[in-house]
DNA sequence: GAACTCCTATTGACACTCTATATGTGGATA
DNA sequence: TATCCACATATAGAGTGTCAATAGGAGTTC
């Protein structure tokens, strides 16, 4: 599947990206690297990770995109929450925390 | 995939396994309800989903089986975790906090 | 105009989990 | 003893998500 460091957790994926999303508008890289500054480097999303589930998410309406220029003058395509992508947000969120919860206690449990 | 209440993140599965076999040793079914009962309901783990693991974890060295009999006098397979088994429970016990702090805090920042 | 960086994009492979199904056996009940 | 249910292991087949590798266009710099 892939080596450590950069490994990501099913469904994590999207969660990060919704909630990158939040600060503002961003092109596909600057998700990546803000992903990758606000986990302090625990995930590193890549290309080939990163737009097919921006896609993915295009198509179930939770992110729009839009044509434009990046800070460097380049072509970028940059997306943007929907109002169902709020609400997805949300959800993931309660489910991240109820996941994370039942782990941490079945760990603790030993 | 699989709907919602069952659904498991990638890699979690071997941790919840392999932690629930610290209590000792344990047949497959039983592993499976020590999980439900640990997580408090959250995971339900399916024949379909814990075999293959079990298999998968018995060839990377981290579980050892033998034949037995259950609590209900039917033969069953046991499973005890190895010394390997330890040492990775430990490696992925380390992950998962790690994870898991860099998501939630990821989460606060917003 | 050559080299370099930024940015989007795709492909092919692979691992994990899920649903569904199969098989065998013990115990209970009629 | 025939039937039925619960227990227990097992596999097939499908779907999905992530990864490594790669490609290519478009500014920027020298």
């Amino acid at each position: 599947m892939g080596s450590e460091p950069t490994m990501l957790l099913q469904g994590t994926l999207d969660l990060l990206i919704l909630n990158s999303l939040v600060a503002g508008e961003m092109h596909g890289l600057g998700i990546s690297r803000r992903i990758q500054q606000i986990t302090r480097g625990t995930f590193v999303v890549k290309p080939g990770s990163l737009f097919p589930a921006l896609h993915r998410m295009e198509d179930e309406g939770w992110i729009s995109a839009f044509w434009g220029d990046s800070e460097n003058n380049r072509r970028a395509k940059f997306y943007r929450l929907t109002k169902a992508g709020r609400k997805q947000l949300e959800v993931e969120t309660k489910r991240w925390d109820r996941i994370s919860l039942a782990i941490t206690q079945a760990l603790e449990a030993s």
